[in-house]
DNA sequence: ATAGCTATGTGTCAAAAGTACACTTTGCGA
DNA sequence: TCGCAAAGTGTACTTTTGACACATAGCTAT
């Protein structure tokens, strides 16, 4: 035990997280975005993450990031698991970016991903520490990504489509008061593939998650969409009943 | 960041594993024994783990520690999550445990927990250096485990019922050959309800993943099942096309 | 005022899947 | 040869899914 001591692993431990958003027409995740150091390419992307605090829990250290990043609190947060792959770092892209940023740079990091949803409506830019300048950007025109956050990002794509077939954690990317196109869009870009409007509409309805609000939308030049909102009440009567299955 | 740094967090890092096995009758978990040296009551309870060595990937630390376990490699092993609370070891109980066993019994360390399926026929109980006496106790006789493992089991224990119900991975928990009945009960032990017989061969034989062999038990007391394999040809063609929902 | 545009909103029918349910069969053992 | 215990099998009903097309409301441009 006393000799093997030494060989333990004694990492630095970050949060990263997948930060999606919905802006009525496609699903968008926030990047934050630093300048290549080898003079090849422009820009890279990575995501939102950083380093946790002593006596910081995972979950707590991922609001906090989520916080400074957006202003935002309470806001839907699931973890996508830790990643820790020795090599993680070691791109050499990378490697000088966190030369020019950590004092160890080579020190082994292992990252706990979160995934959250927000609604972009709320949001607000933050400078932060970690993260100079970010953009939204849609789930098909990110690129490759740094460190290994791409992989991270389809791992917590994955969840988040499982999830949402069980689960109606879509509420979350929108405002109180929404349309019905706005939410078969947005589970079409959830799951990236059409679901037919009309049963889409018959099964919302069926299992009463959705409520019609007497309002209309104003000035579109077309016919105005009821508005709905999302009925939290029977999605607690139904999951105590067991249900928790979707089935989109 | 400079003067920040010192508030980093640096800790340990290790991997408990929830390994489940089928003895045909119920769902067990392999856990450690330890003793209790507050003198209160004989033994306790743990998980599995062990910490995780410098240049160790996730992944294999858990196969290794699977390994040293139990003889066994190439295993179904699934990551369940990181486990970070500040606080997570700090029961009394355990506090005391740790002090006789680490150097550094106050040191934090965060764990990433996996869950495995092993067949309990290959399984050779072996000593090592974290675990020197091991049972199997079924799910429902599990009391209360050391640190947060009981958290850990509880959703190790939920991933795998979401998981069965999407790919059939409950084979590996059995052997090369089985019955009907043996499948069927290892899935109502997962799921933890009954399924209907009729319903639940109809299914498993319309998606043609098992495979009647021409072989009957012998020697029991009733009349004889025919035995089965697992067709994973047949798995692998529903995957490709996009077939990944058992729906039990 | 009216014609045209655009997205909203609605119903039906057939196929598939799920659910509930009971009796006969086989081989062993007493 | 009788009894036991688990294996094995089919049907009728209900629910869910999936495919599909046209009228409507309000705005805009002429």
């Amino acid at each position: 035990m006393q000799q093997k001591n030494k060989h333990e692993l004694n990492p630095r431990v970050s949060a990263d997280i997948v930060i999606f958003g919905f802006d009525f027409n496609q699903l968008k995740v926030l990047l934050i975005e630093r300048e290549n150091l080898d003079s090849t390419e422009g820009m890279s992307q990575a995501l939102p993450g950083d380093l946790i605090y002593e006596n910081e829990d995972l979950y707590m250290a991922a609001s906090r990031i989520l916080n400074e990043l957006t202003g935002l609190t309470d806001i839907y947060l699931e973890q996508v698991g830790a990643f820790g792959d020795p090599n993680r770092l070691n791109k050499e892209q990378d490697k000088l970016w966190l030369k020019s940023v950590r004092q160890q740079p080579d020190e082994r990091v292992i990252t706990v991903a979160y995934y959250s949803l927000v609604n972009l409506n709320d949001y607000v830019p933050q400078a932060s520490s970690f993260a100079k300048s970010t953009v939204w950007v849609p789930l098909d025109e990110i690129a490759e990504l740094a460190f290994d956050h791409s992989k991270i990002l389809s791992k917590a794509l994955h969840k988040l489509k499982e999830k949402i077939m069980m689960q109606p954690i879509g509420f979350n990317l929108l405002p109180e008061k929404f349309t019905f196109s706005q939410l078969h869009k947005l589970y079409e870009s959830i799951l990236g593939r059409e679901l037919d409007k009309r049963n889409f509409r018959r099964k919302m309805l069926k299992l009463k998650l959705v409520e019609s609000l007497d309002e209309k939308q104003e000035g579109v030049p077309h016919k105005p969409s009821r508005y709905f909102k999302f009925n939290e009440e029977n999605y607690n009567r139904l999951i105590e009943n067991g249900y928790d299955n979707f089935g989109f």
